[in-house]
DNA sequence: CTACACATGTAAACGGTTACATGATTAT
DNA sequence: ATAATCATGTAACCGTTTACATGTGTAG
């Protein structure tokens, strides 16, 4: 079990209900965890049952109602005891790296197409990122700030290497048309 | 199913076992995508079955047998099907991010510690991106070159991070006791 | 004689994803 | 009109992890 801690970590900003929370784990939380909003609804509600959050309920006119979720002592204690246990290695996954990977093998296009997406897509994170530290740097939380000045960096590194290997690439594949057909 | 394709990707190079691959997956292709030696042994059984790879018994005398695996055309096609194919979000998981985004509520002690830990494993894959940078600068392939280069930099940003988070960390909470106890 | 490297697998338990299900309000 | 935002959940399926299971050869 570990989006609970993930969880727990995110509602230390203060209250929070499954959607927000979503939307957290959009951005912020995004970087170092990723979750969809089906199983933050599923994991609070679990949460909840073991006394580690609680949650609310705001009865709302012109919106559906929310339930709005705080860590508990028990929460903390839990979240302690995380923090104190051995990390486990971090654990990463990309589509787009296995595609790199093997594209001496495949057509390149397709693969430099998404290469200038993920681009494109990390140059709009960094920006939030930007945002996100200028508001962090007059909090007195030191902890999310240093997630997110991870998170930034890590983006800017990907997309200076997503730009490397699709001009890399597009140059090699360039060069092959030439040869081919000269 | 996308292990699969990380296993294709993999297999690229050449043939290989099980055993080898799980070490390759703890190297290398670790970078962009981490699986355990008994998924890998699965995955491959499963690849066989469908006809992706195929297998050749290799007899051995002073160690156990083994099975090494090459890509077939059915494999190759399916791999250039799935560079095609729109690319999902990179998924990232990392338990000491967490730690850190909660280390404000918590003691810091102990995460100072893993900080620590994690910056030494990140110089020791750092070490072995290098070496084997060397190598793929004489391969015709240059796709396992990009990725390699990725890792690299994504260990030497890590490493940085964690010494930098640590330091910031550790003056934090000397600061504190200064203040508990004067 | 202890630990590590080689070598492969299965079964049960757990966690995560996809598809389903609903419905009002606000902005374009 | 249409799309986006707000708002919450369940069920079936699939993928991953943990625990189990076994055994030899080589180096320190």
């Amino acid at each position: 079990m570990a989006l609970r801690h993930a969880v727990l970590a995110a509602l230390l900003d203060g209250e929070y209900s499954g959607y927000q929370l979503a939307k957290a784990f959009d951005i912020g939380v995004a970087n170092f965890w990723h979750a969809l909003p089906q199983q933050l609804y599923l994991e609070l509600s679990r949460l909840e049952r073991d006394g580690l959050v609680s949650g609310r309920e705001v009865v709302q006119e012109s919106r559906p109602n929310k339930r709005l979720f705080t860590v508990t002592d028990a929460g903390m204690a839990e979240l302690e005891r995380f923090a104190a246990s051995a990390a486990k290695p971090s654990f990463i996954r990309d589509d787009l790296m296995v595609k790199v990977q093997a594209v001496d093998r495949t057509d390149p296009a397709p693969v430099l197409a998404q290469l200038r997406e993920r681009a494109e897509v990390a140059t709009a994170k960094i920006e939030i990122f930007d945002q996100l530290l200028l508001r962090l740097r007059d909090d007195d939380r030191i902890g999310p700030y240093l997630t997110c000045l991870r998170g930034r960096d890590f983006e800017r590194q990907h997309r200076d290497w997503c730009l490397h290997a699709e001009q890399v690439l597009r140059e090699r594949s360039e060069r092959e048309a030439a040869r081919a057909d000269p």
